[in-house]
DNA sequence: TATTGTCTGTCGCATATGCGACAAAACTAA
DNA sequence: TTAGTTTTGTCGCATATGCGACAGACAATA
């Protein structure tokens, strides 16, 4: 697990002095709840960091299912590594509040870093921590059936939230099932049937508040561990 | 797409002097085919490029399942994102034929970086690749099916090889379908069927030597198209 | 309050794909 | 060469999950 803890975000990392240079070369922008930041297709050139409120960041199939790759809270950097050498990714960015950003074109922020080693450091460190997520979203669609890709994902959503050594973690964003489906790639109606039957087993309970887990190792305890194949272990 | 070809990859970039600055604080190591470059739990910190050979990164599923992230070619840079914070990814490096490799540490790679801004921007833009790539398979196992899947693999593999304007790729590297099964999160059978079906077609065609495809635009249009389901579009 | 839209829960059915099995082919090593 | 291992191709069956449908709950707006 790649902890996401406020405390590892790329805005908490900063120097007082490289923030302070950062807010020389950037502009305070609001979104309204449900605009569009980017869309796949625009190559404006930018970065973003988001102050406050939730986006999210999606790629299209080519049928057009939706795909959640990331939520992006306060604290983050995001849009990096979608426009390297002018090619677009076709990653779409949706605010889901209101939403309140500060806006740096690449190349102002591409000259920063050749200032500023640590701001470098700081962005490799968060690519990195991006990379792992991936990996490890991919391990578990590519390898594991619906439940364990529910369980990987509230266990991801948990640990952004959760205090270590704490059983119980709330998780106090709402995200219909839908939102979680294009997260974990099932459909809408398994996502339903699968938390009705952690709600029945008191393993999690949901409102508009959010979702809470009762039992994080309970949860875990649900994926049953195999031996490694590997011959060396 | 986000081009895999040598031209962009980590060594091709480095200007000579850094090159040189690299060689002296790099050891030279072989690998045999089959041997573990590393293994999970193994939190040497230490980063590899890939001089020689071919070079499997690969997780495992608690189930045991494995689930292949990357393949290395010659000129790449891996192990870079796995020890973030001392943190195990549980990631495997296996050498698939013969490997010649350089071996750093993480502590002088991270002071050559400092002391070369150069070094530090061609790092961010390998990783910001390695993120799109990853979302891109995320997108394609997420919400595509058994063939989509197969698909979009052919289409990575291909952009390495490939010419562009060229309908016919040669991808001349041998992936047997258990491991073309372990990229795309489907079983061996049905890469064996989909395979045969696609050469009955005269789509692809594969042997020891490797695979090729005959047609690219062919192969593409059978995943067929929607249209975008974002409002403002 | 009434209306409208969105979200959730739960059917039943269709089907893609996983899995075991087994034989033929191809490669590897003695 | 021969024997043993790995890889490929192809069955048939079981099942997880996608999909359509629909009703009730809930939220937003007028």
């Amino acid at each position: 697990m790649v902890t996401n803890q406020p405390a590892f975000r790329f805005l908490q990392r900063l120097t007082p002095q490289t923030w302070r240079s950062l807010e020389t070369i950037a502009t305070r922008v609001i979104f309204q709840r449900r605009e569009y930041i980017f869309q796949a297709n625009f190559s404006n050139n930018t970065v973003y960091i988001l102050l406050d409120g939730r986006v999210k960041l999606s790629r299209l199939s080519d049928q057009g299912q939706e795909c959640i790759q990331w939520f992006c809270f306060p604290g983050e950097l995001f849009g990096f590594s979608e426009y390297t050498y002018n090619q677009d990714s076709g990653l779409y960015a949706q605010a889901l509040s209101q939403v309140s950003l500060l806006v740096i074109s690449r190349q102002d922020f591409n000259q920063l870093m050749l200032e500023t080693p640590e701001l470098g450091q700081i962005v490799i460190e968060q690519l990195s921590r991006r990379v792992r997520t991936l990996g490890d979203m991919l391990l578990h669609i590519a390898c594991g059936n619906a439940e364990d890709r529910l369980i990987n994902l509230l266990q991801r959503l948990g640990d952004i939230y959760g205090q270590p050594d704490n059983k119980r973690i709330d998780i106090d964003i709402h995200l219909t099932h839908q939102e979680i489906a294009d997260m974990i790639g099932v459909c809408r109606q398994t996502v339903s049937s699968l938390m009705a039957g952690m709600k029945k087993n008191g393993l999690i309970s949901s409102s508009r508040k959010g979702i809470v887990i009762h039992n994080l190792p309970r949860l875990n305890s649900l994926i049953k561990q195999q031996n490694c194949k590997i011959p060396a272990c």
